[in-house]
DNA sequence: GACCAGGCACATC
DNA sequence: GATGTGCATGGT
């Protein structure tokens, strides 16, 4: 994959608080719809939690509305907010100096931080080690025979986990890799010519052969 | 005009 | 525990 891709350099964002936005407004939208939201977010100078906390719903919801789901994703925006205020001065740094285990429960006890918002926020928001799963990954190595269709979130990331070394530079880019070969070879079944793992397809047992 | 996009919570069975 | 549904906008 990154011979055909090269780096991705996945996940632009100039500050930790910038990526924790993104990563709430990406649920199930595509990021060019994300990206007009933090335009606007940034422009309204509003991208800091304080400042999210302070802004009225209007204006909240105006500033969310390109990214879809606006009523949904404002509460979940002020429930990171009110969280990262109360328990770390609003301090993104200082979250990231939780404990791996400890982080991540915390952040999936936040309403609307789901397995795959908190992995995203810990990985490249606080520079620790998950690997992150999403549909792509999914719809890939099912697709290719690897792993059951309907595979859980957890034990995907198991298994990646117990087979690759915990690197921030390396997890950040498989995910952003694995996303990029989705959206470009992985369309229809049971997998697409030219993909760039197909070299690896074989006739072995499923990876991973039931939830 | 249908379908999808870098999910999640909640209701119902 | 498993399955279905609402959330909403913008691009293809």
């Amino acid at each position: 994959m990154h011979s055909h891709f090269g780096p991705t350099g996945w996940w632009p964002g100039d500050s930790a608080f910038e990526i924790v936005v993104g990563a709430i407004l990406t649920q199930n939208t595509a990021w060019t719809n994300v990206e007009k939201s933090l335009d606007l977010i940034k422009s309204d100078g509003l991208l800091s939690p304080q400042a999210l906390i302070d802004s009225s719903e209007e204006t909240l919801h105006r500033v969310l509305k390109p990214s879809g789901f606006f009523r949904i994703k404002a509460k979940r925006l002020l429930h990171f907010c009110h969280f990262l205020m109360d328990t770390h001065d609003g301090d993104m740094a200082s979250l990231a100096r939780t404990p791996l285990a400890e982080l991540r429960t915390t952040l999936l006890n936040i309403h609307g931080i789901g397995p795959e918002t908190a992995d995203d926020i810990i990985l490249y928001a606080c520079q620790q080690p998950v690997f992150v799963v999403d549909s792509y990954t999914r719809r890939i190595f099912s697709r290719h025979g690897w792993v059951a269709d309907d595979i859980g979130y957890e034990p995907l990331r198991s298994f990646f986990e117990s087979q690759l070394e915990a690197n921030v530079d390396q997890f950040q880019e498989y995910h952003g890799l694995l996303d990029l070969t989705g959206k470009e070879f992985c369309k229809t079944r049971p997998h697409c010519s030219g993909c760039p793992l197909e070299p690896l397809l074989s006739d072995d047992q499923p990876l991973v052969s039931s939830v």
